[in-house]
DNA sequence: CATGAATGAGAGTTCATTCAT
DNA sequence: GATGAATGAACTCTCATTCAT
């Protein structure tokens, strides 16, 4: 039964999620999965074949739930400045959210997996994200809320500024403060009256 | 004999460097480090206990080397700006030099190991980086050269670009385009007449 | 319905007997099988239990096919020696077919289960072909065709030597010519002007 | 120590024998051997990787000893007729010794594997036993003792009847009397006085 | 009858680690 | 110090076989 095996499969997905959330990306075997799942050996062989695949399943599933960040809880009237402002406030949630983050077995996968650097997905997050960025400040400095001269450049720093944390909190931690100081520095280079 | 067991450590070191150096942390196994020295298997644990440990000594060489970057070629009536802009043309090559560069493993091996976030030298490097930055931007500051007015701040902001460029080149590749165009708008953004 | 369960189980047979032909017996699972026919994995079992079972029911309708080898193509008129040489040449044929064959599967089989080595078909192919041999060559003495003054050894020497060239066209390889030599050596060996 | 270690080879590959002996070759796993062998399961793979190479192995150590067979014990003055007889009965004693004998495995081993047909060490033996076989006729022709106008052709005979003989011992069983009937069909077909 | 998801035994293989020499 | 054979735990993966639907 197709709906039933899809069940099994999401389930399978989010069990393994937790598994790599705990586990990182290369700790995790195909055994400590058939564990969680508590299903058979050959079971999960039924669906998935490699904890590689699985991993890149699961961030599928997690992008596919990225998606919505943006689309929702803004406003009619919200400002330039207010949605760039909640971006900035999304990601550093993200950024200090510890253990329900896959940003570590990611990055792990990443570098352990030999991935193919020109067309993966976490670039193409990458390059749309610059864009969505470079619009917002385009439209906040058309509407007066920024001062900006070269707005792309302005989004990729903004972006390289937001990896370097991101990668930063895991290997050397960072404080709620660190990252306050570092988004408040980017919307300061932005504002108007500079 | 102590020197002679000496002279051997630094072989197995520089040695097990470059498997690291090709195969990234986690794919290197004692056996691997055992045949690329051509050692035998219970001569390696005469010296080293396992990949984690000897990783970590190459880390610590590798760290020795690095001192130096700061010190030398720097002309006695060079400016706060010209260190700066040196200092990122040799952060610009490590971030291009594709072969010889151990940062893949070295991210690996932070995200793949549990490592204390509060002290590992990783943090030690990031802070002083951030220190010696600052006080050049505040030098330049001082001569005219920089306009600032969070110097701390900005030294941060370069800092974290940097680690942005550094993980981005491994996971989605980066141009030398790319590298320029960043560095050029971190260091426009310091410069006086804006 | 019978009938249609005798359709489905000749299905079967006659898709494994492909199988078996590319893959000879040991290489060959029930997943094969079930995949090839492209029924159930359970479905299978409704009809068959092993492979083993499988192979034995289709040699069996193999050996059915093989009865008409005798019955067909044979004029009135022909004499013993005509027969026998037609015989021959039906065996060169068989032997130097190399995909359309079920021999290697079959020595296969034969080496790798433990069968009862008095009683199985193979023996009563062989025995009744002996005989049918023995009784061409006595009947072609009897017209002055052939000389011979022990038939029934000559005729085990042909089916031996006939076996022999089986074995080795599988296992090290055969020529056309080495089969026509042999052939021709045993027509010579019973000519009458010898 | 190269010695021990030429003797555990050694070892290993005795043992082994002993299994493909009882069991055949593909029904033989590498844990049926590391267990005959009383070692543990990563000590077999430092010596061999595959049943199929210690198979190969097996063979050879076979080969090597039966290299004997013609060498010895045959007396300065004995006729060809006397090398062919000891030869057959050398065969003989092969045939029928049904538990001490690799055929079997061999068979099996040549038709689950997918060996060259062109240049495989069975042909190598097939061919030089022809060759031998051949200059013994003629020996015996030379000194009236034998009579053939096709040496070749009939040590290609007398090979390919050994060879069915061998297959036939192994799936059909095959008795003393059969063998020995074959064997003297075969010097009657030689005997000069024919 | 037929399906195909599920199970679990078992084969293959690799390596960290030890230890007698 | 140094060797390298040996061990055994752990992992991957495949199938024969069953069973609820």
């Amino acid at each position: 039964m197709g709906e039933k095996s899809q069940n099994k499969r999401k389930y399978i997905l989010e069990t393994a999620r937790k598994v790599f959330l705990e586990k990182g990306y290369k700790n995790v075997t195909m055994k400590d999965i058939v564990e969680a799942c508590d299903i058979s050996r050959g079971g999960l062989y039924l669906y998935f074949s490699s904890t590689r695949e699985i991993f890149l399943e699961v961030l599928k599933l997690e992008a596919n739930d990225d998606d919505d960040v943006f689309g929702s809880n803004i406003s009619e009237d919200a400002t330039a400045a207010d949605i760039l402002a909640l971006f900035l406030k999304e990601q550093k949630k993200e950024l200090l959210r510890k253990n329900n983050n896959l940003s570590m077995a990611t990055y792990e996968f990443f570098f352990a997996e030999d991935m193919p650097k020109k067309d993966n997905f976490l670039k193409h997050q990458f390059d749309s994200a610059v864009k969505i960025i470079e619009k917002l400040i385009a439209a906040g400095v058309e509407s007066g809320e920024f001062y900006c001269d070269d707005c792309s450049g302005a989004a990729r720093n903004i972006m390289f500024v937001l990896e370097g944390l991101k990668v930063t909190s895991q290997t050397i931690g960072i404080t709620q403060e660190s990252v306050d100081r570092e988004l408040l520095y980017i919307m300061r280079g932005l504002a108007a009256d500079e």
